[in-house]
DNA sequence: TTCATTTATCGTATTTTTACGATAAGAGGG
DNA sequence: CCCTCTTATCGTAAAAATACGATAAATGAA
């Protein structure tokens, strides 16, 4: 799979409904892009975890995650966003 | 407790991060108000389920519930979905 | 090639969520 | 008072979420 082509309200809702994803959201928000290790450095959680999460904000279409030598680098999913806000505010 | 007096983003999101949860909150958005029991009858799940799906859409205050004779009167507490679309819209 | 770095995934334990039936509790009609 | 209606709560079972350590896999430097 490549782009969602759904973007579902309750999906995305679930995926944001954990502060520490909230929190990971937010960062990655500010800081434009990230990867792995830096979530870890600011989280109180392991890495396996981070990356855990990481993999449910991916899932759920928020985030993109592109290789980048041995880490992988983390950016917002800006349509998937949108989309987001849209939905919501038509809630 | 009579209301809310902290909006968090995560608990909104999580409250609304099931899909019988957005299903209610979309039916009482467009019917204004209603009992649990009208509820029981559109969804596929007992009313036990749906008075506990309720609470937790209460507990988030996303909406409030006033006891009307036997019976609940749920509604959306618009102050609220206000101030939730408000925090998405700045996500 | 060997080692260090970084992340994803596996296996697993614990906690939370979701669902149900049974039941209690309150309101109101007869 | 007794019965019906409606909802909330209790106890509980099953499923999902959350967390961890261990480990595999990939990259790139030495």
């Amino acid at each position: 799979m490549k782009t969602k082509t759904t973007c579902d309200i309750s999906l995305m809702c679930k995926a944001l409904g954990n502060p520490i994803r909230t929190k990971i959201f937010k960062y990655l928000k500010d800081a434009n892009k990230c990867i792995c290790g830096q979530l870890v450095d600011i989280l109180p959680i392991a890495q396996a975890t981070v990356s855990q999460h990481l993999k449910v904000l991916k899932d759920a279409g928020l985030i993109n995650g592109t290789i980048n030598g041995p880490s992988t680098c983390y950016c917002i999913n800006k349509a998937a966003l949108k989309e987001f806000k849209r939905m919501v505010k038509d809630f």
